[in-house]
RNA sequence: UCAGAUGGUUGGGCCAUUGCUCUGCCCUUUCGAGGGCGGAGAGGAAAGUCCGGGCUCCAUAAAGCAGGAUGCUGGAUAACGUCCAGCGAGGGUGACCUCAGGGAAAGUGUCACAGAAAAUAACCGCCAGAAUUUAUUCUGGUAAGGGUGAAAAGGUGCGGUAAGAGCGCACCGCAUUCUUGGCGACAAGAAUGGCAAGGUAAACCCCAUCCGGAGCAAGACCAAAUAGAAACAGCGUGGGCCUCGCUUUGGGCUGCUGUUUGGGUAGGUUGCAUGAGGUGUCUGGUAACAGGCAUCCUAGAUGAAUAAUGGCUCCCCGUUAAGGGGACAGAACCCGGCUUAUAGACCAUCUGAUAUU
């Protein structure tokens, strides 16, 4: 399915304080409604990478794989039309990419389900 | 063979699957874009942002002050705090390495303290003479020895002397003058003088040379929404205010709607990848470098692409195996440098030691 980049600091720092946040041992998840609704409604996924990872090459190494990951669980299942941000903790260096990729299904399938208990 | 010195190169390789950015050609197109086949896609430091320049805008008659930087000589360069070739000082058996290397007789500051004394001198001493209580005192000469200090007013030796002293001599150091060599820093030699007066300038300072400011988030262009401004047209001529002593009429301002204009925010485009470019070769030069010829086009993102995963192989650790590891590190307008980080591998030249011939 197809997903947008958020670009936008605006729309991080609402996922950060606004999201439902779900921690698993190598990242974070944020969902959150986006604001102004979207024309189409597709899910928007970002990625953040702080300093505390480490330097310049492990930050982009983080990235890539979280993109690699999110991207390969995108291309077998379907998400709500959300707005979602992922924060990367030190785990998605070390971590084997095959517990990465479960990592991110739990996280997804704990949001669906957190979502249907609050409606 | 071992131990080093200097300079340079490299910074694992291949395959498969799935993706990203830019781009060439072709096709489709609802002109938004989509599809197919190709091509290119991190570094020696991309880092620190410490210097220098290009480029852009601002300012600008010129110069100076202030402030900052640099600091032996000659050269290279667009420029530099860089580089090359030298000089001097220090270190190393040596190859070679290190140096923020102008001025302390322009002035100011500072150097505790110690010591007899920081410059006329003399504490302990040494020597001569005199006195007497015969181991002390006084007078004179002296600065070799002692101790203090960052520094005791050239050093060493010989002569000399009562004891000593550049008092005299030799060598070394220093200063002045001259000669020779060198573009120059400077070097060598000769003569003369018996001899300047501590350090600190990465303390202020003086001297010489250089520097306008800000930076691609520079700058240029396109340009929603909202608020406000101006111009024109229309509506309303109702209300308020001003002009008049008051009223009426008239005029001006204020209102609403529409169009246009300029400024310009969000956002977008550009700047932006052909350059003081690379590679090879020839010529000039000790070299840095310069010039000629041939040839190549080699990242361009913007919450930021250049990869993720798996396999084979190479290297290292590990007795084998299992297993683990492969440094430092990610372009952000572009170049020239500097500094710092960096596992290992390789090459060239040179030095010392040992062995053999």
């Amino acid at each position: 399915m197809t997903v947008v980049c958020i670009k936008k600091r605006k729309d991080f720092v609402r996922a950060t304080h606004y999201g439902t946040k779900i921690i698993a041992k190598s990242l974070i998840l944020q969902a959150v409604e986006p604001f102004p609704p979207l024309s189409t409604p597709i899910p928007r996924i970002g990625i953040t990478v702080t300093k505390k990872i480490g330097n310049a090459v492990q930050r982009n190494r983080s990235r890539r794989r979280i993109r690699a990951a999110l991207h390969n669980y995108l291309k077998m299942n379907s998400v709500l039309p959300l707005d979602y941000v992922t924060v990367a903790r030190p785990g998605t260096l070390t971590d084997p990419f095959v517990e990465l990729e479960k990592t991110i299904a739990w996280v997804f399938k704990k949001h669906r389900k957190i979502l249907a208990e609050v409606l």
